[in-house]
DNA sequence: GGGGTTTGTAACATATAATTGACATTAAGT
DNA sequence: ACTTAATGTCAATTATATGTTACAAACCCC
């Protein structure tokens, strides 16, 4: 589960802490979807997606068929 | 959670089984996808995306802040 | 080298995505 | 009208995303 949140969270100089507290989840759980070792919900991804004025393909989109 | 998954699985002859079984989920979880009941996983979002020549874009983007 | 901030993990609890199995409804064909 | 395939939905269970609390490693700054 790759993915660009790290890169993105960087330009708008946040912290794994501040993005969290903004979308309204745990730094934890920003921390794992960062280092790929899970696997985000819909949801989830889109309230990143709007705080970081992302699109899904931007930050979630491989062409690669597996995780 | 609007999305596109039902059009786009038409545009490929496939019923909600068909696709289900293809990716691995049973057809409820896709019945309830489509009816936007509910937020699916990255995961799932991609094996959809896959299954069905779109991005993640195509499927379950929207402008709207809100789900 | 000590103190604060950020990040990486871990164990356990909770909410919910997804499965299983079953039944009702709709749509299409004959 | 009857049959069959496809869809919508429900109750109960299982798997897993996310929360909570806590601690250690890494990085700055003084």
């Amino acid at each position: 589960m790759k993915n660009n949140v790290k890169l993105a969270r960087i330009e708008h100089d946040l912290t794994q802490q501040q993005l969290a507290d903004r979308i309204g989840v745990t730094r934890q759980t920003i921390n794992l979807i960062e280092k790929g070792k899970y696997n985000p919900t819909l949801k989830l991804c889109l309230a990143i997606c709007h705080m970081l004025k992302k699109t899904l393909d931007d930050l979630f989109w491989s062409e690669e068929e597996n995780e």
